[in-house]
DNA sequence: ATTATTATTTAGACAAATCTAAATAATAAA
DNA sequence: TTTATTATTTAGATTTGTCTAAATAATAAT
């Protein structure tokens, strides 16, 4: 199936946003691609001519098998290309979803495969997400909780789940990033912020804001 | 300025079209570009809305200072990829034509300079075409002339100027590409073809369709 | 069970990029 | 210098992706 740009981030954001079976619902699409709903009804009804989504009026999105398999593709791409960016280009990982975002689409299996291989054939982004193989197949996530819900004292972060710039420059700003590992010194009850420290640096405070989006998992 | 994926194509064919001074004709920008007559006329009007062509009724288009810059960065994406394709994902010469025609529309001068530098700032592209640098400043080419005018004996191949996936799959078959030496054995001037001989290779015939693109300098 | 609010869809419009068919201009031939 | 041919432009349509404003459906509040 031949698919325009405009239709591979509808495809991805959709995948995105579906978790499980919950479908994507008209208003939560149009906030993350920045458009309107109207615009995503009539591409919804696009999508559905050409089976990449299920959709009936009023019940929300779903991806159809060939949609899950167009979004996984392009999900390799994006995430091979940020590989890419930050191992042989030496941005920063905060720097690279938007160049990400455009070289997702350019479409060659021959490319991308070649790419995953100049790569050493990596299984993880920077930003700690997996990358689906030349098959569609995602590596089984390990087991990971966000940081405001952490119960071990010692942690290692191994995903960030929001790739603002904002956000990112702010755990820049901090030195952390994947693989950082840190303490929990304490829990404060009435904004649910926490205090952590990484290694040879002194104690900071978290929002919950932020520590919902920082993923973690037991050392 | 910003230009479409559309536009930027257009001002890349007219750069390349346009020899010295003489205008592009609306015809030849049209075939060039696989469209048609009256879609260049529309596209005509547009660009030079946009300060970035001259353009007449009738009198052909011409590039503007600001077209030409634009042309530069655009050249300089395409030639840099090819070149990462080629040096560091083994792709062969006559394959990165295509996939360069996409990835050139990736606009962030940050890319493109760490590209090139993650490179070793080549000067030349894959198929011995020079690359502009930063500030759109071309390298002077050498003197070359096209095969089926070269007047010494040994010669060593430059450059060739049909991108054409056909032509590029001939030379291949034949073991000619860039740096490749030969030897003029005869020249027949019935249909103007020549008799050359590689090294340690019997000699071959090659018509004057596929000589006149083979640019040459005397070794 | 009504009423108000929110979510979604429809109707109609628009810009970009393209096309075909017809009209006009430029150029070459007779 | 007429006439024929070729090149170019215009007029009008189409497709894709988007929008605003209005209509309708679903859901929440009273
Ligand atoms: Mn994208
Ligand atoms: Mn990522
Ligand atoms: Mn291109
Ligand atoms: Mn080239």
């Amino acid at each position: 199936m031949n698919l325009s740009v405009a239709e591979e981030n509808y495809i991805k954001s959709i995948y995105k946003l579906q978790e499980g079976d919950n479908a994507v619902t008209t208003n939560a699409l149009a906030y993350e691609l920045d458009t309107k709903p109207a615009s995503v009804t009539d591409m919804a009804k696009k999508l559905k001519d050409k089976q990449m989504i299920g959709y009936e009026k009023y019940q929300g999105i779903t991806l159809s098998p060939e949609g899950r398999k167009a979004a996984l593709q392009i999900v390799r791409r994006h995430r091979l290309w940020e590989c890419f960016l930050v191992d042989k280009l030496s941005f920063s990982w905060e720097e690279v979803h938007e160049l990400a975002e455009e070289l997702e689409h350019v479409r060659s299996e021959k490319l991308i495969n070649r790419l995953s291989e100049f790569l050493g054939n990596p299984v993880i982004d920077p930003h700690g997400d997996p990358i689906p193989d030349a098959n569609g197949k995602l590596a089984k996530p390990r087991p990971q909780t966000s940081l405001d819900q952490a119960n071990a004292r010692r942690l290692v972060v191994t995903a960030v789940t929001d790739q603002s710039t904002s956000l990112l420059a702010f755990l820049n700003a901090k030195g952390i990033k994947l693989g950082t590992q840190l303490e929990i010194i304490a829990h404060y009850e009435y904004d649910n912020s926490i205090e952590i420290k990484l290694r040879h640096q002194p104690a900071i405070t978290i929002s919950e804001q932020v520590s919902k989006h920082i993923m973690v998992r037991p050392l």
